[in-house]
RNA sequence: GGUCGCGUGGCCGAGUGGCUAGGCAGAGGUCUGCAAAACCUCGUACGGCGGUUCGAAUCCGCCCGUGACCUCCA
């Protein structure tokens, strides 16, 4: 029996709004498909939330036995400004600004992101498309739209029709939204709007002669409009039908909305049976926003450069920090709130370095089987990494207690013990250790050594100003020194 | 203005009808020549007002605050 029949999985979808036993379509497959970041900017804190949620359930997916498909798409072009289908695009705006071709500023932020990515341990997708690339599969998915009625053509652009998509399926299902609502709010088109009803959405845009990325189309040159692109891509790598699709909250609607009318206006049925979503990230309470000059990048964040940043935060500071809170709730970042987590994750990680140095003995206090138990259902409980965490920090309160000799464990939970600790720490919540700057060479080890052995020495006759001073001027170079029964322990911190 | 969500101890953040979440910070203690680390103990928290209930942080209503998306304005 394989690891995903044996955990039952609930995750929360959208949709339904409760949470819902998982149970892949083709076990032992499992497809997941997130929308990406659209490349005109430096990643930043908002590009980290759910690239890292949606990196923990690939490796829980994975871990779970699911042969698992990770579609996370770069959006490359089709996203204007305003998001109502009227404005520049993103990119090619960036372009004029930097005098650079459209795809040098999608080749130069795609590999910023890749970047950040790595160094927050997020892995790599099983596919990364671009919409530029699929250029062709988002008109054949526009055509199909266009041939079972839910668009029409207008001066060169084509748009989805939603009213009449409405008749026959229910746009807003998703989102929660009321499309009498919708169109109430947003007033009737203009005289020279090309849309039927303002709710209309484009599937293809007809490229004013000063745009730059355009393509050939039936309809005239053009290029896609926004929400196309993941309809076709995760139909192409994922099939009509898929598993999960997930992506920040922020997507929710219009994007996500319009995504699934595409989908059952060109198939006939929806395309995804669980939909996930992020919620946001806020900074000191407030909405980041680059009005705001709370605009956090990841690089000011690692290298602590921006001035709302009391220091520097690593990589896997943020990620243990979101980590720490559920996926579904916003997550306010401050300075104290991610010191703290800091030397939360400084506890941890020095939890594992005990570990692999403790020696079994006599049954002791701590249930390794239920340890695991409760990890797993943490985890299987919608991603419970908060629960799961708390649960790390209990066993590692034991394993402290069981180095200095409070309390004890045999070998073969041991053995269970540290496999079980590893695989929750670095496998599924991906966190890695950060000993960069941190390479000591042998020659300095055994002089460290050298010194503390003679400082013990010093110690027995009672000298302490010298026992003191040795430990004050290695202080000085960084070493921290932990005196034990009739020994030492040392480590070199920042 | 519309829709949806959230409000938990000094800070962050789980929990969702009765049973200690956890981390950080703080206080006291153990250990230590002193420190550091570790371990033990502690704070008796759930925005306000009503209601349901034997019992509510947990359900319902209203209010306040706050966030996201949409709209309006700029």
């Amino acid at each position: 029996m394989s690891k995903y029949q044996e955990n039952k999985f609930y995750i929360f979808n959208t949709l339904t709004r409760k949470k819902e036993l998982f149970q892949a379509m083709n076990p032992p497959h499992a497809g997941l498909y997130v929308c990406g970041p659209t490349v005109y900017g430096d990643p930043h804190l908002g590009h980290a939330r759910p690239a890292v949620t949606f990196d923990l359930l690939f490796r829980y997916l994975k871990h779970l036995g699911y042969k698992t498909r990770y579609v996370r798409n770069i959006t490359d072009v089709g996203h204007l400004e305003s998001d109502a289908d009227e404005g520049e695009d993103k990119i090619e705006k960036r372009a004029r600004l930097e005098k650079l071709e459209p795809m040098e500023v999608v080749q130069h932020y795609t590999n910023s992101y890749h970047n950040a990515m790595n160094r927050l341990n997020v892995l790599p997708p099983s596919i990364e498309p671009r919409a530029s690339g699929h250029i062709i599969e988002q008109q054949m998915m526009a055509q199909k739209i266009l041939d079972n009625g839910y668009a029409y053509e207008a001066n060169g652009s084509l748009y989805f029709d939603v009213l009449k998509y409405h008749k026959d399926h229910n746009y807003g299902r998703l989102s929660g939204r009321v499309l009498e609502d919708l169109i109430s709010n947003s007033g009737k088109p203009g005289v020279r709007d090309e849309k039927r009803n303002s709710v209309d959405f484009a599937l293809w845009k007809k490229a004013d002669p000063s745009h730059i990325m355009r393509w050939p189309s039936k309809w005239g040159e053009g290029f896609p409009g926004w929400h196309l692109e993941c309809s076709a891509m995760s139909q192409k790598y994922l099939g009509e039908q898929f598993d999960i699709h997930g992506g920040g909250m922020d997507l929710l609607f219009p994007h996500h909305e319009c995504e699934m009318a595409q989908s059952v206006a060109a198939g006939g049925s929806d395309a995804v049976r669980y939909w996930m979503h992020n919620n946001m990230v806020t900074i000191n309470g407030q909405k980041m926003g680059k009005s705001l000059g709370n605009f956090i990048t990841l690089d000011e964040l690692f290298s602590g450069s921006h001035e709302l940043l009391e220091s520097s935060y690593s990589p896997m500071t943020i990620r243990f920090f979101m980590l720490q809170a559920h996926y579904g709730s916003t997550l306010d970042f401050s300075n104290e709130a991610l010191a703290a987590a800091r030397k939360g994750l400084i506890r941890l990680m020095s939890t594992l370095k005990v570990l692999d140095k403790l020696e079994p003995g006599e049954a002791g206090s701590f249930r390794v089987d239920q340890f695991e138990e409760d990890a797993f259902r943490a985890m299987n409980d919608d991603l419970g990494t908060p629960v799961l965490i708390a649960h790390l920090f209990d066993a590692s309160r034991f394993i402290n207690s069981a180095y200095t000799g409070s309390d004890s464990i045999t070998a073969p939970d041991l053995e269970k013990l540290r496999k079980v600790f590893r695989l929750f720490v670095f496998d599924i919540l991906g966190i890695q250790e950060e000993e960069e700057d941190k390479e000591i060479g042998d020659l300095t080890s055994d002089l460290v050594n050298l010194l503390l052995t003679i400082r013990l020495e010093v110690k027995k006759k009672k000298d302490f100003e010298l026992s003191d001073r040795i430990r004050e001027e290695l202080a000085g170079f960084g070493i921290v020194v932990k005196d034990k029964k009739d020994g030492f322990e040392w480590e070199i911190k920042d």
